[in-house]
DNA sequence: TCTGGGGTCCTAGGACCC
DNA sequence: TCTGGGGTCCTAGGACCC
């Protein structure tokens, strides 16, 4: 086991109860003292709670729960979610992290998740990992009034491991672990879903197999493990020993090209077969446009649609496209084709559409005619004019006239980013 | 179990080619 | 047409993460 051991100073580093703490600081106000939660009171009392502040977390209240769930708090904030802002500080604090590490050594996780490999940088600071963990948590609390906490470890699922499972909830807000820390701290992982990377389907499968906690995956037979869950099977008797061979400057870093761009959202209500269209086609402008402006385009068409409880099922079927595209004419007819081979005219509630394997756009098709070559780059000259005036004067300067017809969402959406307030 | 939206990766099975 | 095996690509579905 000893040779799948590397040997690097990874930290994982997590922005507290981000979107709260975003909320609190724009208000001047201290999270670890404020009752504060984020949620949309306009999307109903359905809607979901985003993020609570670290003051409501330290008194038990849980997570993620709906509105209508929220028991009564004296002097509580109610914040209408600012992705934007969100946003803003997420890349500030990137920025932060750049002054720190080059980016080969950087990898993004999430919106308030971050792994930087300091291994090449002790030296030059001259400090343990510890105290450059501390010194960059007091640069972000410093320059965004975020506080963060950090896991530390020899390689990138220790760190993340020590980040969950222990510093998370320690004072300092920083814990190291070593290969050496794996029997104690890892081995006694219970139940089997606190384990990164083990969800609740797996830790039923695990279960019957008589394993239960981490030290049971750890003495498991890797052979069985195999069997029954193929190449995961083996990474979790791995993951359970602590080892993990990924190093961020070695293709996990920030350069990761993103490999799909999509949208998806469950209606407010049931839609019928004749508004179907109208949705997709909304939708489908909305991830071209998210195309043009990664100057990618996509060759495959994924759609996805659940149709109303009172039918229940759905589809979910894919297309390949004659030419990688950005263009929501070529998309939209690939999804029509779809809904025509699969759609049951049923009522629907929710939709997904998902651009996959992408490229970087190229305004030539080799294999096509002169005449066919000028026609794309005319038409991406369109295309690009109209996303300029929606950067400059907004989303809805300038629309499909069947935005306006009263079943669509694009209109309200233009307010949102991932489905939240913008 | 679903409640949200946006992603990633893995797998089994089929089609097709040599 | 079937005999064999190996490889690649594609699709649908499942599972996980934040």
């Amino acid at each position: 086991m000893d040779q799948y051991k590397i040997y690097r100073h990874v930290l994982c580093i997590d922005l507290k109860s981000f979107y709260a703490s975003v909320e609190c600081a724009l208000r001047g106000l201290d999270p670890f003292k404020t009752p504060l939660i984020v949620a949309d009171k306009s999307r109903g009392g359905g809607s979901i709670v985003l993020a609570i502040s670290p003051f409501l977390k330290a008194q038990g209240l849980p997570s993620r729960f709906r509105l209508h769930a929220l028991p009564s708090i004296p002097n509580l904030i109610i914040a209408k979610p600012r992705m934007h802002e969100y946003l803003r500080v997420s890349r500030d604090v990137i920025e932060i992290y750049l002054n720190f590490v080059s980016r080969e050594d950087l990898h993004i996780y999430s919106i308030d998740e971050a792994f930087l490999d300091v291994t090449a940088y002790l030296k030059y600071y001259r400090k343990t990992s510890s105290e450059l963990a501390q010194t960059i948590l007091d640069t972000i609390l410093k320059k965004t009034k975020i506080p963060a906490t950090c896991g530390i470890g020899d390689n990138m699922l220790l760190s993340k491991l020590a980040l969950d499972l222990e510093s998370k909830k320690n004072a300092s807000g920083i814990a190291k672990w070593h290969y050496s820390d794996v029997e104690k701290k890892i081995w006694s992982i219970k139940p089997l879903s606190n384990m990164w990377g083990i969800g609740p389907r797996l830790e039923k499968r695990l279960n019957a197999l008589n394993i239960y906690s981490v030290y049971d995956l750890a003495h498991a037979n890797i052979k069985t493990l195999k069997r029954q869950f193929g190449l995961i099977g083996e990474e979790l008797y791995y993951h359970a020993h602590g080892i993990d061979m990924s190093v961020i400057s070695e293709g996990f870093g920030m350069i990761r090209h993103v490999k799909s761009v999509g949208l998806g959202q469950t209606l407010f209500r049931d839609y019928s077969a004749d508004m179907v269209p109208q949705i997709m086609l909304e939708m489908i402008d909305e991830v071209a446009e998210k195309l043009r402006f990664m100057n990618q385009e996509g060759q495959t068409l994924h759609l996805f649609m659940r149709y109303s409880k009172a039918y229940g099922g759905g589809f979910s079927r894919q297309i390949k496209l004659e030419h990688p595209t950005s263009d929501p004419r070529d998309l939209f007819q690939a999804a029509w084709h779809l809904m025509g081979q699969h759609y049951d005219d049923l009522p629907v509630r929710q939709i997904g559409v998902r651009v996959t394997q992408l490229r970087l756009y190229q305004p030539f098709e080799q294999i096509s005619l002169f005449q066919q070559m000028s026609q794309k780059k005319r038409r991406m000259a369109y295309l690009k004019a109209l996303d300029q005036i929606k950067q400059r004067y907004g989303q809805k300067a300038i629309h499909r006239l069947s935005y306006l017809f009263e079943h669509g969402t694009a209109l309200e959406r233009t307010q949102y980013v991932g489905g939240h307030h913008g």
